[in-house]
DNA sequence: TTGACATGAAACCAAAAGGTTTCGTAATAT
DNA sequence: ATATTACGAAACCTTTTGGTTTCATGTCAA
């Protein structure tokens, strides 16, 4: 339970289009610097950097192989991303889900496959027509 | 197939954890930015400006009530992260799931909108016990 | 009306991000 | 030995980001 409270995060690291390339480029094999960079429109060293924003987030791992250093994908981290995924996931099947009820005018209407507790999202609007928030 | 090819996408969308917390504030109910912004430690404007790379991502939709603008989560874009993410569940999941894409030899992949190459795959690894890269 | 409230736009600023080129150093090849 | 290759570190530059304060405008309350 080491704490990652290094400079990035994975959130970060995946915000940019070329990091998220670089995953998807490692994820097949691991490779030297030169030969990931020879990918990208881009200087080895920007590469480089890239990467080095990857190792901080824990999501590649890098091996010294004579003179060259290989890297590859370490994709543990990213279930911190899925979970987060999870606790919106209700939010968008919940929404599917009323939609559906909508489109298909199902009189039941209540079944939910999906069997997760449902949001407390309001779905229609308030009663109040003026719809004050703050009454003073 | 509307393409979102506007300012920010979601990935960079997420990237902030201000406009993380914002996302799971706002998934409860919506709200005006005054109250919104009160959640936070910083200027009314700041949040706003957050609120609107949101929008502009597809995350929050806003809706004029008198003289208030309330936004709501929007939670659907968040999928294009989820399928993103399915691609290096495999990885993780276990050991042998790299041995079983290796073996399943998926032939083609197809590359969307968010800059995600497919990876080009090399069945074998070199045979060289010295591991050289490039032989000249 | 007049004043208070809710909000966005604008101008501005410091720091971070993303890139470059140059250089030093370790390992390999000849 | 000597040249070549692989790489990171450093210095530098430009654009973006995340924040601020100030101001204008629309809406509501008295």
């Amino acid at each position: 339970m080491a704490a990652p409270l290094s400079k990035h995060d994975v959130f970060q690291a995946i915000a940019d289009p070329t990091r998220r390339e670089l995953l998807h480029l490692l994820s097949d094999r691991e490779m030297p610097v030169t030969v990931i960079s020879s990918h990208f429109p881009m200087s080895r060293t920007a590469v480089s950097k890239h990467l080095r924003v990857l190792s901080e987030a824990g999501l590649v791992k890098e091996r010294k192989v004579g003179r060259e250093v290989r890297f590859r994908l370490e994709p543990e981290p990213l279930q911190e991303l899925k979970s987060w995924l999870t606790y919106f996931e209700r939010y968008w099947e919940n929404k599917l889900a009323a939609l559906k009820r909508i489109v298909e005018a199902d009189p039941e209407g209540s079944s939910d496959a999906s069997g997760i507790a449902p949001p407390r999202q309001r779905l229609v609007a308030a009663a109040d027509p003026a719809e004050r928030t703050e009454p003073r």
